[in-house]
DNA sequence: CATGAATGAGGGTTCATTCAT
DNA sequence: GATGAATGAACCCTCATTCAT
C-alpha cells in the first residue's frame, strides 16, 4: 500500500527507517520533557533522558547532536502543540457573543489543559540561562497569544486605547502564566479550585474593562 | 585565654570575632546574590562566590556547609530585609481600617519597591516559574509572606473558612509575583502604569472576598 | 546452492563474488587512504572511512575485523603497488654491474616518483617520526624495503657481516624516507635540485661500503 | 632568608607557594613527556597523566586549562631545554678550526643527547595534526638550527652560493632529524653505532663541500 | 551481504567539597 | 581562622564495534 511501483520498491525500507527514527525522536522527546519536568533543565542529565527513553546515552547523539538541541526541539515542539490547543481555545470563544465567564471558560480551559498534559514545558521556558534559540521558539507562542487576546480585548472594548488595550493584554496574559505552574503543580483534587480561582482573577481584572459584549453586538 | 577576668572583658573579644564573622557571611551573601543574579543557581560556582568575596572557597565552608546552604541563608536574610520592608507596610495598614484601595497601596508599594531596588534578588527567588532546585531556598520568603497575606485577610474576612483563605493568599501573591518581572524590566516610565494595574488586578481579585472592614470592625 | 552442477558452474559466482569482494576491499583502502592522509590516523574515524568509500559503517567490518586491520591491509597493499614500482628499479639495476650513481638513480628515481604520486598515502606510513600507532601498520613496507636494500648491499659487498649489511640499509632507507617529505612538499621548481641532494647524501653514505661493483662482478 | 622586613613577612609563604606550584607543573610536564613518549599525543589520556604525576585528574585543570594546554608548554620547556643544548654545540664547535669530524662530534652530540634523554620530544613535535601553536613553539628551534648549520657551512666554504648553502643545511638536518628516531629508539648497545652512522651519513654528505677548514683559515 | 541504529566504555573536563599547610 | 591545591564523582559527548532488520 505505500508503494507498488517499480521505483516505488526502495522507498518502503526509507520510509519505514524514517519512521522508526521519528518514533525515536518523538521517544527521546516524550522522555526529555518528564525529566525536565521532574529535574529542571541544569539538573536533567543525558544518562536520564537516555534511561527515560529507554535507550543508551550514545543513541541520543544519532538524533540530536547535544543537550541544547534536544532541548531546542522539545521547544519546537511544544510550540506547534501549543499553537494548535490556542486555535481551538480561541476559535471557539466567538469574542463578542458570550458572558465572560464563558469566554474564559473557552480559552483558558485549552490552554491550561495543555500545561497539564505536559509538565516539560515549563521547566523548558524558564530557564534562568535561557539561550537565544530558545527565546525565538517561545517567541512565536507569546506573541500569538498577545495579539489573540489583543483581538478579544478589541472585539469586546473597541473604544479602548490601543495602548490600554495592549498593556491590558499582557497583564491578563500575565496572571494567567503565573497561575499555571500553580494549577499544574497543584494535586489533581486541588486543580478545580485553582483553575476556578485562576478565572475569577482574570474575571476581576478584565471585567471593568470588557465585561459585556457592546451594546447590538 | 583571652578572657582572664571575671565576665566583662571577655566578652568583646568573642563579641568582636562574632561581629567578624558576620561581616564575612554579610559578605558571602552579598556576593551570591551578585553572582546568583548574574548567572542562576545551577550555573553558579562556589568558587564564583568566593572570589565575588573577596575570599578563599575554602573559607566559605566555614561558614556555610554546602551551596544550597548558601541559598538558603540568602532567602532568609532576603526574607529579613523584606520584613524590614514589609513592617511598615503591613503594620501601617491597619488591616481593617482602611477601603481596599489604600490597603492595597501601603502593601504593594513598598515591596515593590524593594525588588525594584534589588532586581538580581528578586530575579532569582521571586521568578513566578522557580525551579525545583530553589523552592526550598525561597520557601521561607513565600511562607513569610503568606503568613502576613493571611493575616491580613483572616482580619477583614473573619468569616472565611481557612482553606479558602489560604488559597486566596496564595493566589494574591501569585499574581503579585507574576507582576514584579513587568514592573521590574518595564521601563521608568512605564512603571507607574504597570504598577496601577497590577493593584487593579489585585483588587479585582480581593475585592469579593474582603472589599470591606468588617462592620463594627 | 549456487553451484549446483560438477564444477564448472559453480566457481564463476564464486569468482565474481570474490572479484566484488575484492573492489569493495580496493573501495576501503582508497578511502582510508585518503581519510587518513586528510586527517592522520588517530583522529580517522571508522564512520569516514565508510562514508568516504560510500558504504556503511557495518559493511567495514565484513571485510577487515577493525580499524587496525584496514591500516594493515593499506600497508600491505603499499608494499604490493609499491613492489610494481619497484620491480623495474630493482630488477633492472643489476645489482652488481653498474656504478654507484647508476644505481641509486634507478633505484631512487621510481619510489620517489611514487611517493610524488601518492602524497597523502606517503604522509601516513613514511614519516620520518612514525607515531607509535603506525608502526605496526607500516612494518611490511619497511621491511620489504630493508630487504630489498640488503639484498643490493650484499650483491656489492658480500663480505660485509651481516649486521654490519643490516645496519647501512636501516640507515640508507632513513636517510630515503628522510628526504622524501621535503622532495613531496617542495615544489615542482626545487624538486630536481632536492632529488639531487637525495642521491648525494644516499652517495656520500653508501660509497666507502659499496661504491664499487666487487672485482670480476 | 627569604624575606626579613616588616612588609616582607607576606612573601615567603607566596613564594613557597608558587615554588610549589612550579614544581607540580614541571611534575606534570615530566608526566606528559613520559606518556606522551610511551603512547603518542593522541592516545595519551589525561588520567594516564595525572597517574604519572602523581595525582587526581582535577589537579590537572589547576595548572593547564585543558590536554593541549599541557602539550604546548611541554613544548615551550623543550624548546627552552634544546636552546642550551643548540648554544653548547654551536658555541663549542669553533666552525674553523676543526676537522670535519671533530666539528661533527661536537655538534651531535649535545644534540643527540637533549633527544635521548627526552624521549617525549618527537611524540609532541611529530603529530599528524599539528595545531599552530606548537609549530610556531618549534619554529624557533629549527630557524636557530638552520641559521647555525648555515653559518657553520658559509665558514668553511665560504665561496659556496647562499642558495646552495641553504639547500645543504637544510638537507644536513632533515638527515640528522631522520636519524636521531632511530637512535633515540635503539638500545643502549645499539647507539653507539647508530650515532657513528649518523656520524658517517653527515660527513658522507658534507664532506665534499665543507670537509677542509679553508685555507690558511 | 548491506544497512545504520544501537551500544557502552572511555575520553576530556568541571566543580562542590575537603584538608594539609 | 584562612588558604587554595587536591580530590574524585559525575557530566557531556565520541566512536569502534555489534546486531536486528
Amino acid at each position: 500500500m505505500t508503494a507498488r511501483t517499480a521505483e516505488g520498491q526502495a522507498t518502503p525500507p526509507a520510509r519505514r527507517r524514517q519512521a522508526r527514527g521519528e518514533l525515536r525522536m518523538a521517544q527521546i522527546l516524550d522522555a526529555s520533557a518528564a525529566v525536565f519536568a521532574r529535574a529542571g533543565y541544569e539538573k536533567t542529565t543525558t544518562i536520564a533522558i537516555a534511561a527515560e527513553a529507554g535507550i543508551s546515552p550514545g543513541s541520543l547523539y544519532q538524533f540530536f547532536s547535544n543537550k541544547e538541541a534536544i532541548a531546542q526541539a522539545l521547544a519546537d515542539r511544544f510550540v506547534t502543540q501549543l499553537r494548535a490547543a490556542h486555535q481551538e481555545a480561541f476559535d471557539s470563544a466567538r469574542f463578542t457573543a458570550l458572558p465572560l465567564d464563558g469566554l474564559l471558560d473557552r480559552m483558558v480551559d485549552p490552554i491550561v489543559a495543555f500545561n497539564v498534559a505536559n509538565p516539560g514545558f515549563k521547566a523548558l521556558f524558564a530557564r534562568p540561562d535561557m539561550p537565544a534559540g530558545l527565546t525565538d521558539a517561545a517567541r512565536p507562542i507569546q506573541s500569538a497569544m498577545l495579539g489573540r487576546v489583543e483581538e478579544m480585548i478589541a472585539a469586546r472594548a473597541p473604544r479602548l486605547p490601543a495602548a490600554e488595550r495592549l498593556l491590558t493584554a499582557r497583564v491578563a496574559i500575565q496572571i494567567f502564566q503565573a497561575m499555571v505552574p500553580l494549577v499544574v503543580t497543584g494535586g489533581e483534587e486541588e486543580r478545580p479550585a485553582l483553575i476556578r480561582e485562576l478565572k475569577r482573577a482574570l474575571h476581576g481584572y478584565l471585567a471593568p474593562t470588557i465585561s459585556a459584549p457592546p451594546a447590538g453586538g
